[in-house]
RNA sequence: GCCCUUGUAGCUCAGCGGUAGAGCACUCCCUUGGUAAGGGAGAGGCCCCGAGUUCAAUUCUCGGCGAGGGCACCA
């Protein structure tokens, strides 16, 4: 009856009948029971009448049902399967991260989990490096009235972490963009200056809900890879352009098939005149339909200050995370006074474009422990190579290999350990080695190592220097498919 | 934050109203073995924290904290 209240007069009322049940709903509904034979309840949770929280909760139960016993079954295996690819169970058996009670949603990053993390980095910054960005280090804590001045406060102020001091109250930092605010407000700028580019691996802290955390994807300390883009309106096109190719080239470099572009639109709490909005959305459209990508609207979505353009990616269960993002923001600029010089001599605020590649490093190596199962490719991987001794009489050479492998840029361990060499090659393949190469007594007679490869292939016989070519060659190669 | 589930060895998990067990990992010994698990012995636990019920709580009840799945949220 409520839901009846709520639908205009003129709008249809389906109903579904079955047997003595009769439902109300928009539909569509299978004709009849006897398609659903096989079936299986999922799971249980409470949920929001009408999906507000403001509202009771009810019990929603799911289920799912086949029309064959087959393909309940595929699927369930299906499930599975994907679940074995979780980066939580992952990043574990790997020890890759921790995260533990004292401080939820924040990760411990492990050697392994860390040298993939600075080799995304290292390669963010190449890239920023080459499209004309400025990096630079903001504070971690600022005093709270910038972030009034932001408006943040106002919005957020129960999501940000504070702390005092001398009378003061200040926020860790929830995001850069007012701190860059600050860098580039030194010195005066010319419009000759713009656009001006400054990024920042930005740590940040949000105090997300507990019931919102989960694993690397949604934590509450996390690193973006942040820039803001200081630019005139005139500038707008093309670098919301020329930022969709960026992020669809690094992309590509870890090779993923299914890339979700979505537009977001004005909220209903926001700030700045409906005449910028409509300028801001119609930017960020046009840069889409330019380049004949498919994206789907999210009316409502935007953040408060503008609207946006998401790229998502979807975890080994198919749910979507958004990553990269490019944000048109005229009103930070204003509340903040950010100004340049004109050509004809006034102030003006710039437009802010917010933008983030990877987005987080947390949530994007999430992303990529679960599309690879970790089986990082060599770029990526916390270890490129091991080396396995066939008996105690090779640990030696191991040792000196390793120690020539390491200090030529490329990351080599050992198994010297008194195991048969059946039992190492497991272990080295269970624990993801992309490369895995033995030395017996065969192979030190002509300074050579027997290469063999994460799947089982024979690589072959190699000497150091031709080692090193193929490595090169495959780490060039990154996660490129093509 | 809300609803449901859940917390036992480093990991994965059994178990039970009378203070604990397996597999793997770990340590030591034997073995020096050529491309996915050689054999033996040993060590290891405030059973998440707090309270209650009970002669007795790891086990039952309540509360807290964390985790898992949804919902809501996501600058």
């Amino acid at each position: 009856m409520r839901i009846i209240d709520e639908i205009p007069e003129e709008g249809l009322i389906n109903l579904y009948k079955h047997e003595e049940y009769i439902d109300m709903c928009r539909g569509p509904h299978v004709p009849n029971t006897r398609h659903l034979r096989h079936f299986k309840l999922l799971k249980l949770s409470g949920s929001y009448w009408r999906g507000n929280s403001e509202n009771e909760s009810l019990q929603r139960i799911y289920g799912t049902a086949w029309a064959k016993e087959k393909e309940l079954n595929d699927y369930l295996t299906r499930i599975e399967e994907a679940e074995k690819r979780d980066h939580r169970k992952l990043g574990k058996k790997h020890s890759l991260f921790h995260i533990q009670e004292e401080s939820p949603g924040m990760i411990f990053w492990h050697p392994n989990g860390w040298t993939i993390y600075q080799v995304l980095e290292k390669y963010i910054r190449e890239i920023l490096n080459k499209n004309d960005y400025l990096e630079i280090k903001t504070p971690q804590a600022v005093d709270k009235s910038l972030w009034e001045k932001s408006g943040h406060w106002e919005k957020f102020r129960d999501d940000m972490f504070t702390t005092a001091s001398e009378n003061r109250t200040y926020a860790i930092k929830p995001m850069n963009c007012p701190c860059h605010i600050q860098v580039f407000n030194q010195g005066l700028k010319s419009y000759k200056d713009l656009p001006i580019r400054l990024a920042e691996f930005g740590s940040c802290h949000r105090n997300e809900p507990s019931g919102a955390l989960h694993g690397l994807m949604r934590v509450r300390n996390f690193t973006q890879d942040d820039a803001h883009i200081f630019c005139t309106e005139e500038q707008i096109q093309e670098e919301v352009s020329t930022f969709i190719d960026l992020v669809f080239e690094v992309y590509k470099t870890f090779g993923f098939d299914e890339i979700i572009i979505k537009l977001s639109t004005r909220p209903e709490k926001r700030v700045g005149s409906e005449e910028i909005w409509d300028k801001s959305e119609e930017a960020l459209t046009k840069a889409l339909d330019n380049k004949n990508l498919k994206w789907e609207l999210q009316p409502g979505e935007g953040a408060f200050y503008g609207p946006k353009i998401e790229f998502s990616l979807k975890d080994c269960l198919n749910r979507v995370w958004q990553c990269g993002t490019i944000q048109v923001d005229f009103s930070m600029p204003i509340r903040l006074d950010a100004t340049y010089v004109d050509i004809d001599n006034e102030k003006r605020n710039p437009v802010m474009l917010h933008r983030a590649i990877l987005g987080s490093f947390e949530r994007f190596i999430g992303i990529l422990i679960e599309q690879y199962e970790a089986k990082f490719p060599i770029w990526l991987a916390p270890y490129q190579i091991i080396l396995l001794s066939i008996t105690d009489r090779n640990i030696e050479k191991c040792l000196k290999f390793n120690k020539l492998i390491n200090n030529n840029g490329y990351r080599s361990k050992v198994d010297t350990r008194n195991e048969k060499i059946g039992y190492k090659i497991r272990e080295a393949t269970l624990g993801r080695v992309p490369l895995i190469a033995v030395i017996g007594d065969k192979e030190e007679e002509i300074d050579s190592v027997a290469l063999r490869a994460l799947d089982g292939t024979n690589l072959g016989i190699f000497e150091l220097p031709n080692l090193y070519k193929l490595m090169d060659e495959l780490i060039e190669k990154k996660g490129r498919t093509e």
